[in-house]
Parts: structure tokens; C-alpha cells; sequence
DNA sequence: CGCCAGGTATGAT
DNA sequence: ATCATACATGGC
């Protein structure tokens, strides 16, 4: 590919960690290679990323604004530092950020979120990727050599369950196709999820079979930057259970998800629970 | 091989 | 309303 070079440079790199932010189970596009670069598809674009200290050495094949893209994508305009002081006043939310320093909440695109979510159910995170990339090479637009982006609804609209096998999504194909169907009619509207409160996004994502509470928590959180939204599933259950028996922490109110995100990676991944 | 995975739909109490 | 079970597939 013919590649064009960019820098970005972080003005608080100790809350910016590159490799937590793609490889903590909120997004199912990146992978690594052996140069220690992350390799991954934002929109229509495909980048390759490598943090260094304070500044990230980037690649992509497009023309145009890799920097904004990045920078909203990331959300670098977000101030964490701020929150995450706060959040230390919590024993365990502590613990996990003196761990994982550096996780981020990504801004996804909507319906890539919605989708891949759907797929996330009941399945493991290398098996949903898989998904999510057969889906891309078989739907998506070929965007670089060998790289496809994230299929639209509307190509997905037109297939039944049979099209779909190929992508070895199990029982979810139709869930799928269901959501594929609802939202390019406008049956479910996206726009109208962006520009309403979450209890509306709620109602609305849940129109779709395939879609329950845990689903729709994660579409609005990863895919409308809803920090409010608080997907619990088999981990974030686990913490709760064992850590909050009362009830979470008051100063996550507002930013529940991220708080959410540092507290699943903690539990799933730390060697503070003996895996 | 068996247990489990970033759950949800469905049907039975 | 709450609870049990099936669900496709394959990671570990």
C-alpha cells in the first residue's frame, strides 16, 4: 500500500496506553504484529499504530485526517486524569487502575458496535474476531490490499441466515440480519439513539432480536459514547458480586462505563484472582 | 474430551 | 416476575 506517515503527540500519555485501549475486549478489529505496531480498521481507513512514550507513530492508507479521525476515535479530549483521581478513592477501582493505567473508552462506530456486540454473546473474544473479520472479507469493501471494511447495514439487509455461513456466527447470523434489517429501514435509528437519552437508546436497540440489556449497555456505551452505560456480563457480575455486595461506588455516577472497562480488564485479566 | 465464552429467546412455573 | 434450558461454534 502506499502508505502516508503521521505523528500524534499526546498531551497526557501516562492515561493513554495504546495496546489496553484495542486489546480489552471493547473492540474486535485490531491485532498486533511483530514489530510491536497495532494494525486496524477506523472507518474507511486502515492504520497502523505504535505508541512511544508520548507519541504515537502512525501509518494509513488514506489521504486526509488521520490526526482528527485518531483523535476523535480515542478521545483524547476526554480529561482522565481528573477522573481517574477520583475514581482512587475506591479500594478495588484503585487497584485496577494501578494495573491497567491507560484504558480508554474508544468511540466506535454505531453500527459496527451494534453488530459486533451481538456477535459478542455468548462466545469468546479470538472467536468473535474471527467473526467480525470474515464478516468484513465477506461483506465489507476491499479498502487496502487484503484489509475490508466493516460491512453497511443496508449489504447486509439483503442476505438470509444461509448468506451468513460462511461467518460461522452460530445462532447469531439471524440476530444479524434482524439488526441489519431494522436499522437500514429506520425501524431502529441511529441518529435518533445519538441525539436522545440512553433510557431511548435502550428501548430502541432492543427492538432487535439478538439484542438484550448487555447488548444494548455495550452498543451505547462503545458505539454512541454513552459513559453512563453499564454493561454487566459474566465478569463485571463476578466484581460485583465479590467486591460491591452493596452496591458500586457513588463517584463513578456519570462514567459508569469507563468505570465498568477498568474493572472487567482488572477481574478478567490481573493475577490479583489467581487465573 | 468437557467446560466455558463480554447473552438472549423461549417456554414453564 | 422469575427460572431453566437450548442455542452454534470453537478456544483452551
Amino acid at each position: 500500500m502506499s502508505n502516508k506517515n503521521f505523528e500524534i503527540k499526546l498531551n497526557t500519555p501516562d492515561v493513554f496506553n495504546l495496546e489496553l485501549c484495542v486489546d480489552c475486549g471493547q473492540a474486535f478489529r485490531w491485532s498486533k504484529t511483530e514489530d510491536g505496531f497495532f494494525t486496524g480498521v477506523v472507518g474507511n481507513s486502515f492504520y497502523r499504530l505504535k505508541q512511544d512514550g508520548n507519541t504515537i507513530i502512525g501509518e494509513t492508507n488514506t489521504q486526509g485526517e488521520s490526526v482528527k479521525i485518531l483523535n476523535e476515535y480515542f478521545d483524547f479530549n476526554r480529561d482522565y486524569e481528573t477522573l481517574i483521581k477520583s475514581y482512587a478513592t475506591d479500594k478495588y477501582l484503585e487497584m485496577a487502575i494501578t494495573e491497567y493505567k491507560g484504558i480508554r473508552i474508544l468511540k466506535q462506530d454505531s453500527w459496527e458496535a451494534l453488530c459486533s456486540f451481538i456477535i459478542s454473546q455468548n462466545n469468546n473474544i479470538p472467536r468473535i474476531k474471527g467473526i467480525v473479520e470474515r464478516l468484513c472479507q465477506n461483506f465489507g469493501e476491499e479498502i487496502c490490499d487484503g484489509v475490508y471494511s466493516f460491512p453497511q447495514a443496508e449489504k447486509l439487509a439483503g442476505c438470509c441466515v444461509e448468506d451468513l455461513g460462511q461467518l460461522r456466527a452460530g445462532f447469531r447470523a439471524r440476530y444479524i440480519i434482524d439488526a441489519a434489517k431494522k436499522v437500514s429501514s429506520g425501524e431502529v435509528d441511529l441518529k435518533a439513539i445519538k441525539n436522545n437519552d440512553i433510557e431511548f437508546g435502550r428501548a430502541e436497540l432492543m427492538k432487535i432480536t439478538g439484542v438484550g440489556a448487555k447488548v444494548a449497555e455495550c452498543t451505547l456505551l462503545y458505539g454512541f459514547a454513552k459513559m453512563e452505560a453499564f454493561p454487566i456480563d459474566v465478569w463485571v457480575k463476578r466484581i460485583v458480586r465479590e467486591m460491591y455486595p452493596d452496591g458500586l461506588p457513588e463517584i463513578i455516577t456519570g462514567s459508569q462505563g469507563i468505570a465498568q472497562q477498568y474493572l472487567f480488564h482488572w477481574r478478567r485479566n490481573s493475577n490479583y484472582f489467581n487465573k
